[in-house]
DNA sequence: GTCGTAGTTCGACGATCACCGTACTAAGCC
DNA sequence: GGCTTAGTACGGTGATCGTCGAACTACGAC
């Protein structure tokens, strides 16, 4: 049938859908912050391959579902690739402070 | 023998001892965010027992000593009556904005 | 002393979570 | 067509977590 419109199912919460709770939780895994800070240094968007952690290709889909779910990161299909984003301006609209505060932690 | 000083096993991390991923892991709880909420609403110390949370006490003094640990909040004893404070100078001087930043948060 | 109050400690239980390997789909290239 | 690459979906397993009740300690008042 119809063939196309293949992907993008690919949900993502509206910004009045993002809560704090989901936020924390999310960026509370090492892995998790690992990923948001590769995002946050470059500042721009980065395919799974292209993410420096130390899980297996499954493992780390299920960490990006998670922080897609959460609002943090937003994801973009091209071809087989997945680019992800952080979602800054959301992020920073709602919980003003609270990602630079992350960020600049020590470590 | 020597009476006293009875009270304060009571162990905080220094501030250079807090980190980041400790304190989202304390926050990424609905019970614990509505303790630090309370904390950071009278901006004063609370007992135990003047906390607002739908758990018993058991499980009360479980998420304050996860929230102690992590640094987020402070205790001191007196008597048979803990009080506890949040350690909004450490937090803000070590990540700057987060805690504004998740206190903003709609609910 | 006895009693009540404030809070902690100790299992224990159920739910969630992070992780993995395997199997799968989709796109691109030969 | 077949092959490879990018990533997802599906169990499954072991660990962690939030919750509770019951037993306990410490202080204060009577």
């Amino acid at each position: 049938m119809a063939k196309t419109a293949a992907l993008p199912p690919l949900v993502h919460p509206a910004r009045e859908e993002i809560t704090v709770e989901g936020v924390l939780r999310a960026l509370a895994d090492p892995v998790r912050l690992a990923i948001v800070r590769q995002l946050a240094a470059t500042d721009q968007e980065i395919a799974c391959g292209g993410l420096t952690v130390p899980v297996t290709k499954s493992t780390l889909t299920h960490h990006l579902s998670i922080l897609r779910q959460a609002g943090v990161v937003a994801g973009r299909q091209e071809g087989t690739t997945r680019f992800n984003s952080l979602r800054r301006n959301d992020l920073d609209a709602l919980f003003p402070g609270l990602l630079d505060g992350v960020l600049a932690a020590p470590r």
